[in-house]
DNA sequence: TGCACGATGAAC
DNA sequence: TTCATCGTGCAC
């Protein structure tokens, strides 16, 4: 089940790759956070991909500011944000240092571990005790980070537009949505 | 220093 | 469809 944890840990160059790619290929792999000892983790099955200053739906499309700063860092890096006053939401950094691009993790699959809904992102980070003081925290680290599934899975992938970013006119409507289709722990089928 | 606004979630 | 709730970023 989780036996092996962090030898399965995904490698940096995982995450140095198109955006778009990682993103879909997320989709199965346990996200992992080691809270007092504790592994809490939850299978990824849904994701948005944010693909740097150009796309004006990712909050790089801002500049470089002290909360986006690890986005503009390198791969393998959590971004973590606070929005709406009372929720967070968790991002794995992707491509080279400076291009500003990552994915969001949207809903996860209990595996061990966690407590109350993981479906949505705020809920995720709830589950997993998830905050921004990890934000920038690096995803080879032995607490926070993304393993390979114990046996490698085929999941058919559904693509539709992200949720919440209708400010970012014809990038809202671009399909960079992913979720694993049919599973019961996504947040908005 | 002030203020409008969220990459949300839950209630109605 | 409405509202809770507060950090962030930018206007002043």
């Amino acid at each position: 089940m989780i036996a092996g944890l962090h030898r399965r840990r995904l490698p940096r160059r995982f995450y140095d790759r198109d955006t778009r790619v990682v993103a879909r290929e997320l989709l199965g792999m346990q996200l992992v956070h080691v809270v007092d000892a504790v592994p809490r983790v939850g299978r990824i099955v849904e994701v948005e991909a944010y693909l740097g200053p150009h796309d004006l739906a990712a909050h790089s499309a801002r500049g470089l500011t002290p909360r986006t700063r690890p986005m503009f860092g390198p791969p393998g890096h959590a971004y973590v944000y606070f929005v709406y006053g009372m929720h967070h939401c968790f991002n794995t950094v992707t491509e080279r240092e400076g291009h500003a691009s990552g994915v969001l993790v949207r809903a996860v699959e209990p595996v061990a571990n966690l407590a109350g809904s993981t479906r949505g992102p705020g809920l995720v980070c709830r589950a997993l005790g998830i905050d921004r003081r990890l934000s920038g925290h690096d995803l080879l680290s032995d607490d926070l980070f993304i393993a390979r599934p114990p046996r490698r899975e085929r999941v058919a992938i559904v693509s539709r537009p992200r949720v919440g970013v209708d400010y970012a006119g014809a990038w809202a409507r671009r399909l960079l949505r992913f979720y694993v289709r049919g599973n019961r722990w996504v947040s908005r089928p």
